[in-house]
DNA sequence: GTCCGTTCGTAGAGTCACTCTCATGAGAGA
DNA sequence: TCTCTCATGAGAGTGACTCTACGAACGGAC
């Protein structure tokens, strides 16, 4: 069974009591998941006995992630609204912008997260490339992500086909760098392998229709 | 939850009368089940449904299709031996290679089968783009076809960091030709959408790393 | 401080995709 | 014709995910 899933995030900044519970809640509940994970193995572990490590209601798991891959892939880019994207993203130059995306969230992570490994993204990050539902679930969202950027990579003259082609190899393209990043174990910046993966890919917005 | 399964797929030619009883099974539960998908949609029908009414059990389903979505995605790529793939794929021009492929597919259905709606690929594909769980299923096929072109696609010179990228800009960038057929109902042959959107991937191959 | 309406977590039952094991029966080869 | 092989079917089981109330606590209004 494929199941696919919106779900609605926290506001940002939430202040109520109730919205900070919720805030600490879901933290508590992929911090408690992935340390089954890491124990037991995905498949091994149920949302019954995540729900249960986090003190919550297996329902609630459901409200908050959607699927068990959920609890991994939190996507960044779904909760992006489409006024923020596009003010992120510019026509122009789409690698460049995916490149400054990529730079900010690198610069945030190490501020906030502890460097060592064990820690975010690598602990995550994991799953996405070695738990094969995991890696669907991490393709549907990148699958997404090119559908709402597509208005935003459109230059003038490009046909909607290549529009189409070019945020796919976009997005896909940095699923490629992220993976190749994966797989030399981390050890320079996820930016230096997007910038140097992404690099011919210019090409496509530079090149006459 | 989200599964993902590999299923062995008949031998071409298959000469016993067991193999033949097979390949028939196989075509009447695909067919049973589009049938089924299209009249009720494709959540309102079970497994089981398909199986009754292919007059074969749940079990079988499952040996021959692996998922619910594998009965639509019956994965053209996943059933290529890696030497039929490396004669396919010209590394200096990864995309000639993929219009060739395309051209020759379609050719090949052209003759074989209806050209009126209602029949394949028609059929088929409306519920990859418009099913969730089956563009899933479709994307997670065309993941791994880009694993296995990886080696094919990679130049000299060229950095594994870039082949990644190239492989999945290549076989995204058919994804979203595809779609763009899809969504013009197909007026025109899918190789036009392809030979058109993927040209700016060419760059790719012929730019110095 | 108290009351009310809304929101949100929980309980519980249900569905169904998918797995596993085992026994049987029918093709395939001798 | 006999036996070996192996695919099929039967059946039980697991667990992800859904849906429908229900109850409680929050937040605002006074």
């Amino acid at each position: 069974m494929l199941k696919m899933v919106t779900v609605t995030y926290a506001s940002p900044m939430a202040t109520g009591l109730r919205a900070r519970w919720r805030e600490n809640a879901i933290r508590t509940i992929q911090e408690r998941a992935l340390d089954l994970f890491d124990e037991r193995g995905f498949d091994a572990v149920t949302i019954e006995e995540i729900a249960a490590a986090s003190e919550v209601s297996p329902a609630t798991v459901y409200r908050y992630f959607g699927t068990k891959e959920g609890l991994l892939v939190a996507d960044q880019f779904d909760s992006l609204g489409q006024e923020e994207l596009e003010q992120l993203v510019d026509a122009r130059d789409p690698v460049g912008s995916l490149l400054r995306m990529v730079r900010d969230y690198e610069a945030a992570a190490g501020e906030t997260e502890t460097p060592r490994r064990g820690r975010s993204p690598w602990r995550r990050v994991r799953y996405f490339f070695q738990e094969p539902s995991v890696r669907m679930a991490f393709s549907a969202t990148l699958d997404r992500a090119a559908q709402r950027i597509l208005p935003l990579v459109t230059t003038d003259g490009m046909s909607e086909t290549r529009a189409r082609v070019a945020a796919n190899a976009l997005v896909f393209g940095y699923f490629a760098a992220l993976e190749q990043w994966y797989l030399d174990d981390g050890v320079r910046p996820i930016a230096d392998y997007v910038e140097e993966g992404l690099e011919p890919l210019r090409g496509i917005w530079s090149v006459k229709g």
